[in-house]
DNA sequence: TTTACGGCTGACA
DNA sequence: GTGTCAGCCGTAA
């Protein structure tokens, strides 16, 4: 019904750069910040973040790939970080712009969905899927995080494998880890809950169940928790979907 | 237009 | 418990 152009062409103009000189609102600048595992390489452009890699990559290597991505060039900028981005990366409440306008409408549903994902949970690649209006492209997912032109950003280390485990990382599998257990995610209490095959926690005072992770699923407590290997043992039960999680329930 | 390739998943040894 | 396989699907080349 309504075009996307359209409305992105009718949306107010962003406000005015301050932090920006000239040259940087004509061309990207990459600029060097601190990150929660030490250095990033980051892309502004005038709408926002377009790009941030670990600086363990190389300046060069960084350019280079930003060049072939995006077909443009990336110079050394002149500004400082926009606003926010630096608090944000420090893990508190803050969100910079971000510019996805050379992504896919599939890649911008994923990244969306990602970006719901609250600190200190996980979610399965599925349930992005799911989200993101495609629930079969549970693979494709997995493409698009591989290649989340924002990570940390895009909290994309929040999504993990259906089984439990952590599953993969740009940063590596450790950083995956390293990052959920500074966000207070109980990455040991998840994996054993994995490792015994459970997949969902219920209430049993509510009948609600919940993905491990949810902050309702961690305030059950002992006496009432109930501990489902499968959606459709939970279902079997009569409990159903927590209305924040949103596990996904056969229907 | 076609093909190959993944941060995956569920089923079955 | 672990390993393998086929199926899945959006992208890039």
């Amino acid at each position: 019904m309504t075009d996307p152009l359209l409305t992105r062409l009718a949306a107010p103009r962003a406000p005015t750069d301050t932090h920006l000189d000239l040259t940087d609102r004509l061309v990207d600048g990459w600029l060097r910040v601190p990150g929660p595992l030490g250095y990033l390489l980051v892309v502004v452009g005038a709408r926002g973040v377009r790009y941030l890699r670990d600086a363990a990559t190389g300046e060069d290597a960084f350019r280079e790939e930003y060049r072939r991505r995006f077909a443009r060039p990336v110079l050394a900028s002149t500004g400082r970080a926009p606003r926010g981005l630096l608090p944000a990366l420090r893990g508190q409440p803050s969100r910079p712009r971000i510019d996805l306008d050379d992504a896919t409408g599939f890649e911008r549903a994923v990244l969306a969905a990602t970006a719901r994902i609250p600190a200190g949970e996980t979610r399965p690649y599925g349930w992005v899927a799911r989200e993101a209006g495609r629930p079969r492209a549970v693979r494709a997912v997995g493409t698009v995080l591989a290649r989340n032109p924002v990570p940390l950003l895009v909290p994309c280390h929040r999504v993990t494998r259906a089984d439990g485990r952590l599953g993969d990382y740009m940063f590596g599998a450790a950083a995956k880890a390293t990052l959920l257990r500074g966000e207070d995610a109980d990455v040991d209490g998840l994996a054993a809950l994995a490792d015994r095959g459970v997949a969902l926690l219920g209430r049993d005072t509510t009948g609600v169940v919940c993905l491990p992770s949810c902050h309702h699923a961690r305030r059950i407590t002992d006496a009432h928790r109930r501990e489902f290997r499968s959606a459709a043992e939970a279902l079997a039960a009569g409990y159903r979907a927590c209305r924040d999680c949103r596990p996904a329930l056969p229907a």
